[in-house]
RNA sequence: GUGGAUGUAGCUCAAUGGCGGAGCCCCUGGUUGUGGUCCAGGUGGUUGUGGGUUCGAGUCCCAUCAUCCACCCCA
């Protein structure tokens, strides 16, 4: 409240415990994902601007009003945040030739996204994501492999109650004619598109599968869905998909209603929500996208990708947002308590030695004896050392044994021993 | 971009238009320097900000900002 300076707005600290918590969904997912055959990349989070608008595409509301996109200093470039990672992947994948690495190429990465929405529950200008993107395979059954690889992130950080939806909006041959079918449809049914919609008609028909209205939904429950509007090659993918996670026991609802907000997607979509009642229930969402390497400049290569909403993950895992008061420090395996200025160097010194092995805190507070206990006993400390004129004079140091309440005197010569047989013994 | 709610101590919240408080947290003390309890004391505030009404505003009015929630969209 008296901070000078504030967080911007749709932002967030994560600090102490959350930390923490982030940490091992992080390590959690990395071992995963290794398993899998992932490795991780890392791309600025700054890109051109027309890389985003080549590949997210002009008409979605990513590109239209939700980027962080600035000039250079010298007004020569225009920048933005990314909104997203896909398309960083893509331009890496060209830049450094990877598409002369052999077989397909599995990326995995984690950090920060940025998008200009009016901040919600579940919803950050700055959000956290873990994605995955499989470059140069066309074959459904990695689009199968890819989604049972997001369930399995799920599983591993005890995430259920799941639901898994998967369709496929087919691909340039076939999707045009659907399109163009389902616009005339509309315009002879006009009047019963609520106006705040009819726009969609012609910038982006699709996207009214996913508007809530139900007027919308009950006007296009009566169109023939688009799984049925498939050419031949897209309907066998599809159902090599849906054969082969069957296959796997990955349980997937088939959802011809089922669209995506980015334009590259072809054929296999899918989103994963958490079942409850919350608002913010997609908490990842991909599919594939076969011709957004050529679009970039590249040769035609297929692949596959998806990405997960960490903060969703977490808001699903029932953490709470971590309130700073009843949040706890680090623990430590010992908690050295110092009288005096002497006695914390002399602390530092032997926290030196002890740091080899186990985890050291030298409190350097300069408050009671007392209260430097209960920080011991706060950081769940399992030995506590204490330094004062005495034992500096004597060259000895207390340790007390903070789960058994014992206390001894031990020579400092004999600390490392004696600290070593309490915690490894 | 649209709508709703809320802004008082680090946190959770009181205070009829009349001297800004409590609990928790933090710090100190309670026989030289030792455990989440207990007791005593203490630090900590431009009542989000700026105007207005009034003898007097945390309280009423206007504006503004921030946060939260929802729409929209997405992760």
């Amino acid at each position: 409240m008296n901070a000078r300076y504030h967080r911007l707005k749709g932002t967030r600290d994560i600090f102490l415990e959350e930390v923490e918590r982030w940490r091992w969904c992080e390590e959690v997912w990395a071992r995963v994902l290794g398993r899998f055959g992932y490795g991780e990349i890392r791309t600025p989070i700054i890109e051109p601007t027309a890389l985003f608008l080549r590949s997210v595409g002009a008409g979605t509301d990513i590109v239209d009003k939700e980027m962080y996109t600035f000039e250079t200093r010298d007004g020569g470039e225009s920048l933005t945040l990314r909104p997203e990672m896909t398309a960083s992947v893509v331009r890496a994948y060209l830049e450094n030739g990877l598409q002369r690495q052999p077989g397909t190429l599995k990326f995995f990465y984690m950090g920060p996204m940025f998008r200009h929405d009016r901040p919600q529950a579940g919803r950050y200008r700055q959000f956290h994501q873990l994605g995955v993107e499989a470059i140069g395979s066309a074959s459904p059954v990695l689009d199968a492999e890819v989604i049972q690889l997001a369930m399995s992130l799920f599983d591993a950080v005890d995430a259920t109650g799941l639901l898994v939806r998967v369709n496929s909006i087919g691909c340039r041959e076939c999707r045009p004619p659907f399109l163009d079918d389902l616009k005339a449809f509309l315009t002879a049914r006009i009047d019963e598109v609520p106006p705040a919609f009819r726009a969609r008609i012609d910038t982006n028909p699709l996207r009214l599968y996913d508007a809530k209205d139900d007027g919308v939904l009950a006007l296009l429950a009566g169109f023939r869905p688009i799984t049925e509007a498939l050419c031949s090659a897209c309907r066998e993918h599809h159902a090599v998909v849906l054969d082969t996670l069957a296959r796997l026991s990955v349980p997937v609802q088939p959802d011809p209603t089922l669209v995506r907000g980015l334009d590259y997607y072809t054929r296999t979509t899918f989103e994963i929500t958490a079942g409850s009642d919350r608002k913010q229930s997609s908490v990842a969402g991909g599919g594939r996208y076969d011709h957004l390497v050529e679009q970039c400049g590249g040769p035609p290569v297929p692949a596959v990708g998806f990405s997960i909403g960490i903060e969703r993950t977490l808001l699903h895992l029932g953490d709470e947002p971590v309130d700073p008061q009843q949040s706890r420090q680090p623990a430590v395996d010992v908690f050295v308590a110092c009288l005096g200025r002497l006695a914390e160097q002399s602390g530092l010194e032997l926290a030196g030695l002890l740091r080899g092995f186990c985890r050291v805190e030298v409190d350097t507070t300069g408050r009671a004896v007392k209260t430097q206990v209960k920080s011991a006993v706060l950081r769940r400390a399992r030995l506590l050392l204490t330094i004062g004129a005495e034992e500096l004079e004597q060259d000895m140091v207390r340790m007390k044994d903070l789960g058994t309440g014992d206390q001894t005197a031990v020579a400092r010569s004999r600390l490392l021993a004696a600290v070593r047989e309490v915690l490894e013994g």
